[in-house]
DNA sequence: ATAGCAATTGAAAGCGTTTACATCTTTGGT
DNA sequence: ACCAAAGATGTAAACGCTTTCAATTGCTAT
């Protein structure tokens, strides 16, 4: 490397304004004396050149510190190796840890991801969408299964394979579970604890295939019991740990005789809130009050007492839609549900109804 | 081949299988009756066209539905708008909290962000950071100031400016606090009221310019008052709730008369471990405990008692440090240190030490 | 009208790869 | 040895945009 060594010819080390420039195929042709396909080659399919030619250019390669332009690469080869993701909020453990393994998953198979949040609206994520699309990428992760057809209709266009994730569907590919079923379930442990009077709140239900349909399992738990679900006790809060607190003055400011006795809450946010402003109150849990979450996020088995929630194997859910999407990018047949099964985790927040 | 002869008819709206292919510029160029060259200005400086042009080719483009290629795009002007961070863990809310933020403003302006993690691995942050600049990003955001010297070295010759966020640096241009101070005055806090046995507990404190402050601060608020935090009082665990917990038990096991009244820990999650393990055998917070947090998480308001902590306003540091980038990626002027103040949240967490 | 000038527009040369396709080497069979 | 077939390499044309520079157009002021 002599910077200022006067050379004749074309200098490729160097432009105009003396600057050394990067070093592109063509320098790592010239030293390694081969020409820029060849290059190409051995960097791609290394076993398409010969042993010898193959290790002259690596060690022009690393000599000239060559780093492969991937935009060049990206325009001739029509695709980015790049892969969207769009959840509704970072707020939400679970979305995060999905997240955080699709990309582990990704970054093995060689692609990096573009993350995006859609903060539970539907034209904030066409947006954003749309943003992702013009970048490139050769795939989608979604949440949920509710969203602008205009999305649909441009990734179509462009060829882009989208994965649904946390909610099922048999029009679209997807990994996820059935979120209708999961608090059904969770609904009958409480009635068959004896539970007469049960509540349910969620974050926004509007173009939201998890919220809605958990709301909807408790009611049909009770409704085929005979029960039936007070329009007082199912609340659509905004998500987070304080509309956690604030759903507990809500349910539990009615005439005693009238209060819930048990709580399904859509995440574990909610029911931490919950918990708190019980704590505060001096409102047992869950001697007066049961409580069930949502996610199993890392805080909850550590509350007192420990959160009995429904368990979502989050990481699976990203693992498998990364590599679903990889089928899916790779034109491969695959299937096309990926069903993934809620656990209900008993910890300390469920006990029988008081008898009063 | 022949350079004069006739091209073979050019259908511009599908290929050769009969695809509709996706429209170029050119395509709107045609539609519009203008240049190619008027398109792109149409597109990127639309003050520089006429009115007039100006709207054949929007409607144009509209009519196609012409999305901009944005590989060519990078290719051409050498820039991607895009940017990279890399965080040492999704699974500190902190770190998720800032990185949004981040994206929230790079997004506004126009970028988007490639995010990655290091699990608190120099070698791994290297390989993601590899990755990044071969994708081009024009800018890069890490966690703390100890890296890869390769790392500057690379970033360097591909002229990618690096913002370095959670610490302070006089050679880096940085957004972050004085992580010894914070803990300093937490300690000093705890020494105020009287307590003489302190702990302190952090993740790891290895390459890690934010953990190992924070346990010197500690050490140092003793020190300058003639008092010695026994090396049984300063341990290293891996971060986490369950870390925390295990903490716990190591701290706690000796004498009563040898056991810490005051633990400073190096993150809430540690904290939130050392609470519950703390209730579970009955040690009564912050009555013959004091427990103090670093972040503030969004679950530390909650807890019972709420978690005594040293805030510090995550969103402001992504903010800020996508702010300084776009500044450093214009490659304007700016200031190269931009401090961010932690604050002691009082909470229910602490109290003078019992005199036994 | 018309020169003079500024504002628009167009032509064409990149940007750095990949990839047919053509060309040149090997290799293996006889 | 010799020829065909297989294998390795080179040539050159995309890929779709930006941008310089020159040519054209539209104005304003004579």
């Amino acid at each position: 490397m002599n910077p200022d060594h006067p050379s004749p010819r074309k200098n490729r080390s160097s432009n105009s304004d003396g600057r050394t420039r990067l070093p592109v195929a063509q320098d790592v042709a010239e030293l390694a004396g081969v020409s820029i396909a060849t290059v190409s080659r051995t960097l791609n399919e290394p076993e398409k050149v010969r042993p010898a030619t193959r290790e002259a250019v690596m060690k022009a390669a690393a000599e000239l510190g060559f780093v492969l332009n991937s935009a060049a690469r990206a325009l001739s080869t029509r695709r980015s190796s790049t892969v969207g993701v769009i959840v509704p909020s970072y707020g939400n453990e679970v979305f995060v840890r999905a997240l955080s393994s699709f990309q582990r998953t990704m970054r093995a198979a060689g692609y990096q991801v573009l993350a995006a949040s859609s903060e539970y609206d539907l034209a904030t994520e066409m947006q954003e969408a749309a943003f992702l699309l013009q970048r490139g990428v050769d795939g989608l992760m979604l949440v949920g299964g509710i969203h602008d057809p205009d999305l649909y209709a441009r990734a179509e266009r462009s060829q882009v394979p989208i994965i649904q994730s946390f909610s099922l569907s048999d029009r679209e590919y997807c990994v996820g579970f059935d979120n209708r079923e999961a608090t059904f379930r969770a609904a009958n442990y409480l009635l068959d604890l004896g539970h007469k009077r049960l509540a349910v709140v969620t974050g926004t239900r509007e173009n939201n295939d998890r919220a809605a349909p958990r709301a909807e399992g408790v009611h049909l738990a009770m409704a085929e019991r005979g029960l039936e679900l007070s329009p007082a006790h199912d609340l659509i809060v905004s998500s987070g740990i304080v509309a956690g607190r604030d759903a507990f003055g809500q349910l539990m400011g009615g005439p005693k005789e009238q209060r819930p006795t048990g709580i399904i809450c859509g995440t574990d946010e909610i029911a931490l809130g919950i918990m708190s402003e019980a704590s505060e109150r001096g409102v047992d849990i869950p001697r007066t009050l049961s409580v069930i979450g949502f996610n199993d996020s890392s805080f909850s088995a550590v509350l007192s007492p420990p959160l009995t929630t429904i368990r979502v194997d989050a990481d699976e859910i990203g693992k498998s839609s990364a590599l679903a999407l990889l089928n899916l990018m790779g034109a491969k047949t695959m299937v096309q549900v990926t069903r993934i099964t809620p656990e209900l985790v008993l910890r300390g927040t469920v006990a029988p109804p008081d008898k009063l």
